[in-house]
DNA sequence: AATAGCAGTATACTAAAGTATAGCGAAAAA
DNA sequence: TTTTTCGCTATACTTTAGTATACTGCTATT
């Protein structure tokens, strides 16, 4: 599978496969959705352990992130009707495989130092 | 190989996990780098040409995505000393194993839309 | 001589993303 | 009874990302 592209496939079927990719970024991206996820890894979390997990992220963006991320369908919330109400946030099976994904950027991202070593400066990748 | 973790691992190695997933996301974020990357798959291109192909971008962002895909060591950029100057653009070797992370994308983005269908409106992902 | 193409840059702007700070209603703990 | 915890929301602000429009110096074409 994957984006191996000859001449006709380019024409015929590219659209599903660019829509899959921006599912994907739409994901991913946003300065918090990673160190998120990262704490929903070993299960259940409730908002302010998250928020304790993550030391400078603000409970407004912890809030829309996650309500993103519920959106869709990375990760699903539950309110147990207990008094008061404790509330729980855990990836959706779907949201646990992408860690596939992760995976293949971690594999990326090594190599691309590897191979770039004394090239560049890593520090300026960030400066845009 | 992957960000399998364990919780001797999550303590001592995930560092430079973290940092490959952040050179991925640099890489691969910004609205044009991944159509300015369909149009190199099929070899070397000058600025103009690409340009054509994306009819809505500026020549301001192609000339700003392009010398950050260059920074990054994703693209190199050839000044061949002719006259006039002609300039092209083509993959590094490193640039163009990003593939491997666009396929895994592809497979989870089209995965997941399987798996989510009914329960959300995709149109709504990007409703941010 | 005038026009068009190349490879961009300059300046000014709008829109989107993220931050800072405060507060709410309910319940439990001190 | 005051304080703290939970799970957020509201308002205002700053920063970053992206757009619009014009322009440059050079060469080639008409």
């Amino acid at each position: 599978m994957g984006i191996e592209l000859n001449l006709n496939e380019i024409k015929d079927c590219p659209h599903s496969f660019v829509m899959a990719v921006n599912d994907t970024m739409n994901v991913l991206t946003g300065k918090w959705k990673l160190p998120i996820m990262a704490s929903l890894i070993f299960g259940k979390k409730r908002f302010k352990e998250i928020e304790r997990e993550i030391p400078k992220i603000t409970p407004r963006m912890l809030s829309k992130e996650l309500r993103e991320l519920e959106l869709n369908g990375i990760v699903k919330r539950t309110v147990h009707n207990s008094f008061p109400a404790v509330i729980e946030y855990e990836f959706t099976p779907s949201g646990r495989n992408i860690k596939s994904v992760l995976d293949a950027m971690v594999e990326w991202g090594l190599d691309h130092r590897k191979m770039t070593i004394g090239k560049e400066l890593h520090s300026e990748q960030k400066a845009k």
